[in-house]
RNA sequence: GGUCUCGUGGCCGAGAGGCUAGGCAGAGGUCUGCAAAACCUCGUACAGCGGUUCGAGUCCGCUCGAGACCUCCA
């Protein structure tokens, strides 16, 4: 069994800590989920992935977590200094659609996505919309504290008061001083005291599309108030994890904090997990840049920047092979070597499947099995893991080879080790074979047929059904044991 | 401009004061009728310049370069 100290890297205090849930077993983690105007793309594909291994660890090794992960579905501005058009409102207007009908379809194709990168669901699911009251009672809260002010039917933080008592900036290393010099001068914030205030809630213009009615105006919830009123709704006061992106670090991070701090009287977030960018180009991958490339493109190949498809589960591989914490550089090379990277781990999950025990094992299993543990320990480590499984897929290989030997014992705990850490924890699994069982026996009578004319010295012929194969993508490969093919 | 992070061999990426990361690509070899696969061997990687140290990719300083956040962004 595993070590029992895991230690995660808080961003709020700089440096890995041993995990301690507040009421172990149970752990309650919380992650800022997609915002559904949109198609998800490989950034989107980052924290969904990186925050699924650490629910599939977290779970692996005994706890009871519940992951709540919000669908961000109103109060997301798309413009800067909380003015501009709701993103999603914005969206239904140019298509000519409910709001909630951009909601339903952006969110089916988040789900069927992630379901084709093996993500699991989370344990609930909220959704902004649904939980207007709760935020109308967070904001409330947080006047009656005297850090608000209401201006025109809207509601605003007031940072600067509140820097006074706490400290604003904490998480993301900022100061309100630095802040005040270096907020830049944006266009419609008069009613602010100060720019870096926040919107808790805005006044709606008459042809808004989306909005509530509130004690201070008929409007809409300010982008950052639904993960302080729903992460605390389902996880309680204080709750263990809160993950997200780098880039939610300021202010949306920062303003949840400030939120808590002052509706509950204490923060309510004790790991503060983020995960770093997925660049192309050594630029990060985002909207604004429009440099981003949707999972569907991946997964179609169809995008001007792929050579080629690649399928969920490289993608999955890909992010896996570098920490959470780094950023993680898209490019052609990079995929197609994960391609094959991929293939080859999965070929020896495949091949020890059929291994045979020998007498005597030459090869430590047990600590290779430990080696994992540890680097699961330390921060989620997943390349480290993967790096681990690659020794053992050379032992798999070397003993398929009859050049090294396992006895039963270690032989089933490797295939252990491969099913708990490559399908359990990593959440990988083979592609989907599209072949069917019908083809597979007509290759493996074809396979026959060339077995006999090779038998025969019949060269020409056992060629001829190799090459024709490879023409439609199936690839034969010699050895002792005989003849195994795959689809290329 | 402010705050912060990073700079590892052809590419992607771990690690981290003395102990092989790993994957992909490349070279040579074994096996095989051939090929593929597999296995074995190989490349004097840690941006540059100083410093600390018996010893530095790993710590400190400076220089150069890249990026993130400061505005919506996973």
């Amino acid at each position: 069994m595993a070590d029992p100290s895991l230690n995660v890297y808080n961003t709020l205090t700089h440096r890995k800590e041993i995990f301690e849930p507040l009421h172990a077993p149970f752990v309650g983690m919380y992650v800022c989920g997609p915002t559904v105007y949109g198609d998800a793309h490989l950034g989107h594909a980052r924290p969904a992935v990186t925050f699924d291994l650490v629910f599939r660890y977290l779970k692996h090794i005994g706890f009871r977590v519940r992951y709540v992960r919000n669908i961000t579905d109103v109060g997301h501005l798309e413009n800067d200094a909380d003015e501009g058009e709701d993103k999603i409102a914005k969206k239904a207007r140019l298509d000519k659609l409910e709001p909630m009908e951009v909601v339903q379809y952006y969110t089916d194709r988040y789900h069927q996505n992630m379901e084709q990168l093996n993500v699991l669901r989370p344990s609930i699911e909220p959704r902004a919309s649904g939980h207007i009251i709760e935020q109308i009672e967070m904001i409330r809260k947080i006047m009656q504290a005297g850090f608000a002010y209401e201006v025109n039917g809207s509601v605003y933080f007031d940072v600067e008061k509140y820097g006074h008592s706490y400290e604003y900036g904490k998480l993301s290393g900022r100061v309100i001083d630095d802040l005040l010099i270096n907020t830049r001068a944006l266009e419609g914030q008069d009613e602010k005291k100060n720019p870096f205030d926040f919107a808790l809630w805005k006044k709606a213009h008459p042809d808004h599309i989306m909005h509530w009615p509130s004690p201070w105006s008929i409007g809409f919830p300010g982008w950052h108030m639904e993960c302080s009123a729903m992460g605390t709704k389902y996880l309680g006061d204080i709750f263990d994890i809160h993950g997200g992106g780098m880039d939610l670090l300021f202010p949306h991070h920062e303003a949840e904090i400030a939120q808590s701090t002052v509706a509950l009287g204490h923060e309510s977030v004790r790991y503060w997990i983020h995960n770093n960018m997925i660049t192309i180009n050594g630029q990060k991958m985002g909207k604004s840049l429009n440099n981003f490339i949707t999972l569907n493109d991946f997964f179609s190949g169809s995008n001007p920047l792929l050579e080629k498809a690649y399928s969920p589960m490289v993608i999955r591989f890909f992010i896996l092979q570098a920490h959470y914490r780094s950023t993680l550089d898209f490019s052609n090379d990079a995929l197609l070597a994960a391609e094959k990277g991929f293939k080859r781990l999965m070929a020896a999950q495949q091949t020890l499947q059929n291994l045979r025990a020998g007498e005597v094992s030459t090869c430590d299993i047990k600590s290779l099995q430990q080696a994992c543990y540890d680097a699961m320990n330390d921060d989620f480590n997943s390349p480290v893991v993967l790096a681990k499984l690659f020794d053992a897929v050379r032992i798999i290989n070397s003993v398929n080879d009859g050049l090294e030997g396992l006895n039963a014992d270690d032989l089933e705990l490797l295939k252990t080790v491969f099913r708990v850490f490559i399908q359990e924890i990593l959440g990988l699994h083979p592609e989907e074979g599209e072949e069917s069982e019908l083809i597979d026996k007509l290759v493996q009578t074809i396979i026959t047929l060339r077995r006999q004319a090779r038998e025969a010295k019949d060269f020409k012929t056992s060629d001829l059904i190799r090459d024709e194969l490879k023409k439609i993508g199936i690839v034969l490969k010699d050895s002792r044991e005989g003849t195994s093919w795959e689809k290329e």
